[in-house]
DNA sequence: CTCAAGGGACTTTTT
DNA sequence: GTCCCTTGAG
């Protein structure tokens, strides 16, 4: 295609010396050593849960480099996430006696990266590009909607940008989507999808997902690149095979065509990425994309208890879309399953907590052992409350990432506009933080001009004929980032990455800004000093990106890191995550949380059957995390979007035979037949009654005082359907009204109860008199608790109907 | 231009 | 609850 060089990059050091391997295929099955010791061609090892596949995958890379004196530069690995990368890579180097040099490991994404910095020119980038997270790709999405004058309201930016990225990871490009969409949305996707391509390449950056597409089309397009990456990379081994989407296949699939020593290692049962565009497919039809393959099965589990597996096997056959494979159990057997019910998700959380000191304390157990599962990030907040109330410590995966902080969002685009000037969303946002008295219109106007001269918004800030046109107050203003900024640039050069920042922390005043926020801003400041402290310990990447400075470095790996990558192993803390988040991770002690239909699974997903599906093998994930002990949760009720909502257990516990699990509430585990009588037989699914938990828990005898609501209501939909709308921010009805219970997750102190007795009684259809709006007329509730709100009609029409939070609204009664 | 409060919309999972 | 956008005051 053309001439740019990058040949060069892909040279390969010479083959290491034969080493001898005695012991390495030690202790392996007979299906491990048939995968380790598989030559040539294809294969795909069908690799169950705990089945040893990370010691398959290691063994066999050591044996490639040591014993068939394969280069490691010729071998491409790809794991899920980059510290599984890195661990692979320290075992490796511990066989083999040193590094792997020259292997190329990674995510796909971090490889893509890596990839593309050395191609850059090919794609219309050069090797500084930005890469571009979710929240980037937001604004900018938002920018590209408002030039083409399309209505946030009527199509979600968010919406707008799923679409893309289902269309780009199935190497959908903007001109094929044009021509496919034929609905309005699609039509309005399909011309901000070309916008947005457009405006990244002018950005000198790239989406997350354009690190696997551009790759790929840069393959596709150019023979020799391909014939390049072909020679080098002559053995590819794929982890987690199950999880890849159509541009992942392909970018295999092309860097293996040559020689097809492709070896991909999956679970079809823990396939759980198919909402990002992960094809199933991918495993079920290896043989037919990869002809000649041959297939391994490993299905003894050297992980989990033969309980555990018994309740996983039971779930997962309700599959359909599954090759079929049982997992073998070769531990002895240990602790029953236990299966709990709790009131609330308070109540659960409680539980958890308890259990852990409890097994901690007296089982010799380590918190670093036990882990805490759920299905949505936001239920980690009842297992915090909880463990901060105890002084439990936990550490937390994912949710809300360091990275993703304002205050380091801040310096991060300050880092990045200095790497990549191009970089307009970073231009935008170091601009405005602190304030230096530019504003929206100011930054519109440098826009309008960036936008006729096709310019970047730093170059058109740096330009004499636009400074001369802005206000004085915004011509210095200007003038003093562009030098700023330059001045950086060329401290970047060779300055550290912390070096950098802490020299940027002074210059725009950072902690004196985070200060003036008060003690939230003082926290701030610690994360920028950890951030810092975290930058210091960057190292440039193996194998000398060529001409790439420590901070190009340092942006790529900030991006790219994955929750659990920052997962340190050896801290004293119990661990919370998504099941999603806990793949390849397991644990002694593990608690799956949040049972209940419409949450696990999902509401949604319960109606179409693939998704089922999916949930499905979501629970066989979390359930085969479990090493020893298996606890597996469920409320009775749970705040979901400030709402109380009563649920029934979930369908994957009834999924499981009553005989592999034990039964308990959050007190006492049941005596056999016990409690069911309570509520007259089989049908009762949360199968208990009794009193709650913790009797010092508080709210446990206020919460049992009316068990027959339960029973009468016989779980229905809703038990509270109708009532706690009209009860909320009633102290009168805090007796029934769930809303008051957790009203207060503040501190040690409990009574929840009395919290919302400073709200007013009121009662729809009351007059009362506001402060600053006069008098009105009551009309409808809504939250609960401190946060209870009150929508009133205001007699004066020009007030009209308002919502306010009665607690601040300063309401005084019985006004006419 | 900046900030604070109010109002509306929204929540699955992540590289 | 909580984030984000709008709006209005200073």
């Amino acid at each position: 295609m053309n001439s740019v060089s990058y040949g060069s990059l892909f040279d390969q050091p010479p083959a290491e010396p034969a080493v001898e391997l005695r012991h390495t295929l030690d202790g392996l099955n007979p299906a491990q050593r048939e995968a380790v010791l598989h030559d040539d061609g294809p294969m795909l090892v069908l690799a169950g849960a705990g089945s040893g596949k990370t010691r398959v995958l290691t063994t066999r890379i050591v044996r490639l480099i040591a014993q068939r004196r394969i280069p490691a530069s010729s071998i491409l690995s790809v794991t899920f996430t980059n510290k599984a990368a890195g661990e692979m890579r320290e075992r490796i180097a511990r066989q083999l006696g040193h590094e792997p040099k020259g292997m190329w490991s990674g995510t796909f994404h971090s490889l893509g990266a890596r990839l593309l910095r050395r191609i850059a020119p090919l794609v219309g980038r050069t090797a500084q590009f930005t890469i571009y997270d979710e929240d980037d790709s937001i604004s900018l999405c938002k920018r590209v909607m408002e030039r083409r004058r399309v209505d946030p309201k009527q199509f979600a930016p968010k919406a707008i940008l799923a679409a893309i990225s289902d269309a780009k990871n199935a190497l959908v490009s903007s001109s094929e989507y044009a021509t496919l969409a034929r609905d309005p949305f699609s039509q309005a996707v399909a011309g901000i999808y070309t916008d947005l391509d457009d405006a990244l390449q002018r950005a000198n950056a790239v989406s997350f997902d354009d690190l696997l597409v551009l790759p790929v089309r840069a393959m596709e397009q150019n023979d020799a690149l391909r014939g390049d990456l072909q020679q080098r990379f002559r053995y590819i081994l794929v982890d987690e095979y199950q999880d890849t989407n159509r541009a992942q296949y392909r970018f295999i699939q092309l860097v293996g065509a040559a020689h097809q020593n492709v070896l991909v290692v999956g679970d079809d049962d823990q396939s759980i990425y198919g909402w990002r565009g992960a094809d199933i497919r991918n495993i079920l039809d290896f043989e037919r994309d990869f002809p000649g393959a041959k297939v391994v099965r490993l299905e003894e589990n050297y992980r989990s208890t033969p309980q555990i597996l018994d309740v996983a096997n039971a779930v997962i056959v309700g599959n359909t879309e599954r090759r079929g494979k049982t997992l073998r159990a070769t531990r002895p057997a240990g602790e029953t399953v236990m299966r709990v019910g709790a009131l609330d998700e308070r109540d659960e959380a409680d539980f958890v907590a308890d259990t852990i000191v409890d097994r901690t304390a007296r089982a010799g157990m380590e918190r670093r052992e036990c882990a805490i599962l759920y299905r949505t990030n936001s239920q980690s907040r009842a297992f915090e409350d909880s463990f901060r109330r105890r002084s439990i410590p936990y550490r937390l995966v994912g949710a809300v990432r360091f990275y993703d902080r304002r205050e380091i969002r801040d310096l991060m685009a300050y880092l990045k506009l200095v790497a990549n000037p191009q970089d307009d969303e970073a231009f935008r946002r170091a601009v405005q933080t602190p304030r230096r008295g530019l504003g929206d219109a100011t930054i519109a106007m440098l826009a309008e001009t960036a936008q006729v001269e096709r310019i970047s918004l730093f170059d058109a800030a740096s330009r004499a004929d636009f400074i001369a046109g802005a206000r004085p107050a915004a011509r210095t203003a200007f003038q003093e980032f562009v030098a700023l900024i330059t001045r950086f640039r060329e401290m970047a050069t060779d300055a550290s990455v912390d070096e950098l920042l802490r020299a940027l922390v002074s210059a725009i005043h950072y902690e004196d800004h985070l200060r003036s926020e008060g003690q939230e801003g003082l926290d701030r400041i610690d994360n920028v000093r950890e951030l810092i402290a975290g930058a210091a310990e960057v190292v440039a990447d193996e194998g000398g990106e060529v001409g790439l400075t420590p901070l190009d470095h340092f942006l790529q790996q900030a991006t790219l890191v994955a929750g659990t990558d920052a997962l340190d192993p050896t801290a004293d803390a119990v661990t919370m995550m998504t099941m999603h988040n806990a793949k390849g991770l397991e644990f002694p002690l593990v608690f799956v949380t949040g049972l209940e239909d419409g949450l696990f699974p999902l509401a949604r997903a319960a109606e179409d059957p693939s998704q089922l599906e999916e949930e499905r093998r979501l629970f066989y994930v979390g359930v085969t995390r479990a090493e020893r002990t298996l606890y597996l949760t469920h409320a009775e009720q749970r705040r979901r979007n400030g709402e109380f909502m009563a649920s029934m257990p979930s369908r994957f516990l009834r999924e499981v035979p009553k005989q592999m699990i034990k039964r308990a509430d959050t007190k006492r585990v049941l005596l056999e037949g016990r409690g069911r009588s309570a509520f007259g037989g089989d049908t009762d699914d949360f199968g208990s009654s009794g009193s709650s938990w913790s009797s010092g828990g508080g709210s446990g005898g206020l919460r049992r005082t009316t068990p027959g609501n339960y029973g009468s209501a016989g779980f229905g939909k809703n038990a509270y359907e109708g009532k706690s709308r009209l009860d909320a921010g009633r102290s009168s009805g805090r007796r029934i009204d769930p809303a008051s219970w957790s009203a207060g997750r503040s501190d040690a102190g409990f009574a929840p109860e009395d919290e919302s007795q400073d709200a007013p009684e009121l009662r729809i259809g009351e007059r009362v008199k506001h402060a600053k709006f006069g008098s009105g007329t009551i009309a409808e509730f809504s939250g609960s608790g401190r946060d209870a709100k009150v929508r009133i009609d205001f007699d004066d029409e020009e007030i009209g109907r308002k919502t306010l939070v009665i607690s601040q609204a300063k309401l005084e009664r019985g006004w006419e």
